[in-house]
DNA sequence: CTCTAACCTGCACGCGCGTTCACATTGCCA
DNA sequence: TGGCAATGTGAACGCGCGTGCAGGTTAGAG
């Protein structure tokens, strides 16, 4: 390449408004107007300016206008564990709402480079907000991101510092109203799956079993942890179930565990379902209804928590607004034959 | 805000690589060398300026940066279809992929606008290189992709007409595979569970099987469709299983398809599987080993394909090369209890 | 016919950074 | 000590676009 040599393809040199202006024998500005909704320009220039960037197959450099906007029009998202339909199905809704928004989505994963190094590079991509959809985020970066000024909403998280915005399931409210039903149901040998020991969704829900129980005079009868995953929910049920006396009644923290359970159950222990054991999930995801299943399980309606999310982050965005807010989506069960109505 | 205003919050400037020069006593080129690996700078001087920076809360504008170097360091990504975990994990290995390479993901969903709406908009951001996965591309858009001298790779499809490079499975050979081990194992009423119509992988996998049938001088029994979801894999599978004589053998062009037809099986029509009915499942995704329903899958070796997705845009963006290349990668039977070994 | 208001258009500047180039500084060897 | 190479410095420019401002054009009212 010489010196002003377009690297390798010197012939596709990348247009500009200013081609584009050449060709339509109108100003660069005028070029840039014809592409602004609500800015002065004659519909006749318009027209030839539209034609003539369609002929050079001119499109307005988003990265360009950002640089001056002060706006990327990008929200980043750092999501993880997409192997669970769940926050796949998160991160989907979130897309989708946002980009009905007219926003693009920077997406980072946040396996295998742990968070404090990933939120950094999204605010060197000028963000316009964040969203968290069920990651733990560290104290450190908590305040990165608070001194960046940019908007940053916590989805179904949140943390001990109060320093950032979330909205989240009522998690608590879920697991009460499971304990309800279990214990309606005439259990008392009442067993938890918790799933990630450090995230607030996990402790929240089983607190809400275990409060809510303890009202009705029952003590928690066993708890293991499934970490969320199907492999380590198999083993977790399996050293429920070798107890002696079994649980009668396992409520798990999301519906993955809780179909391992099931699993478990019917084919390693021969158990009837529910007649010897109850099994409860959580998250109402598609298979927890697929007639092999038909797992009593709670929703906690992910689209209006993404929906309110969304808003939340839209509103600080336009607002500027930067006062803490946390909301919370109430829980519903949805009862099917995994669990019996009544003893 | 007046004349020069910073909008809404005027305290909060955005820092420059200025104000972190001026912090550290240097120049901004100084500084742009600081973050730039491999520029003439001595250790102490690159100190200064890290100090300086970290005490500003500053990081380069990355924005900026692609401005001048003419490249995002952006791929662009249009997923659908993520409330299917196949597809969701197909996301996230290719965002593990190319974060690992430094390169930050610009997704789009193309649930509700549609993809020609889409791929301007991918364009206007200066994505340097675009992955379809598992999306239908329209051939006026493929060619805008083509006349933008971008590199662009479909994974899992193709077009009729040849002008994109693309990664898939074998999903052909899959096919035959599977009419191998449904004759081995002695059944000869086999029907075909078809995905979408307009996909290339749905029509492939049938085609492999229909072609080695025919080898082995049989027909296909009846083919339906059920869209690659679960509901309407229920529909039909119902109305595969209520012919007579029913099939003995049903090949789904995806798992989750294959786990309707399963729960059709058995809980409606009471059917022994595999003594009655074998079910052969693709993706061999996570649920289809779980013990309840033991399925023979497809296994296309996902994570092979991503990698290779991965690469081949990496070189062609790289090396500015525009040939198309078409990559197979095998794929590998996996047999489970859904299917006898012998008729 | 003149004056003013309304409407367009083009100029010039700035956004934050990378890069280049001429120059200043240092280090090294003779 | 002189001179040359190696290395660091700072001013200037370009990247592509938005926009305030001033100038220009037109139409309608008086």
């Amino acid at each position: 390449m010489d010196k002003k040599g377009r690297s390798v393809n010197g012939s596709k040199k990348t247009i500009g408004s200013s081609d584009v202006a050449r060709l339509a024998g109108v100003s660069r500005s005028a070029v840039s107007r014809a592409f602004t909704p609500g800015a002065y320009i004659s519909p006749e220039t318009r027209q030839r300016v539209v034609e003539a960037a369609e002929m050079l197959n001119y499109s307005p450099n988003a990265i360009a206008r950002s640089l001056s906007k002060k706006s990327s029009g990008l929200v980043g998202i750092i999501a993880s564990n997409l192997d669970n339909p769940y926050y796949a199905l998160m991160l989907s809704a979130l897309s989708s709402a946002l980009q009905a928004k007219g926003y693009g989505i920077l997406l980072l994963i946040a396996e295998l480079d742990d968070m404090d190094a990933l939120i950094p590079k999204l605010l060197s991509y000028q963000v316009d907000g964040v969203i968290l959809p069920a990651a733990t985020l560290s104290s450190k970066m908590a305040v990165v991101l608070e001194r960046s000024g940019r908007p940053v909403v916590l989805v179904n998280r949140y943390l001990q510092q109060d320093v950032v915005s979330s909205v989240s399931g009522d998690n608590y409210g879920g697991g009460t109203a499971v304990a309800d039903l279990l214990v309606k149901g005439g259990h008392r040998r009442i067993a938890y799956m918790a799933g990630l020991d450090d995230t607030s969704s996990s402790r929240d829900r089983g607190q809400g079993l275990k409060d809510r129980l303890a009202t009705h005079g029952i003590a928690i009868y066993a708890q293991e942890a499934g970490q969320y995953r199907h492999v380590d929910a198999v083993a977790a049920a399996r050293r429920l179930l070798s107890m002696t006396p079994a649980p009668d009644a396992i409520f798990c923290a999301n519906d993955i565990m809780a179909m391992a359970a099931l699993e478990v159950a019917k084919v390693e222990y021969g158990l009837k379902v529910p007649a010897e054991l109850a099994i409860v999930g959580y998250d109402n995801s598609d298979p927890a209804s697929w007639p092999l299943h038909q797992l009593t399980s709670v929703d906690q309606h992910l689209e209006d928590m993404v929906k309110l999310s969304v808003e939340m982050l839209l509103r600080k965005l336009v607002s500027g607004d930067t006062t803490l807010e946390h909301l919370t989506v109430p829980a519903s069960l949805v009862v099917r034959a995994s669990t019996r109505q009544t003893g």
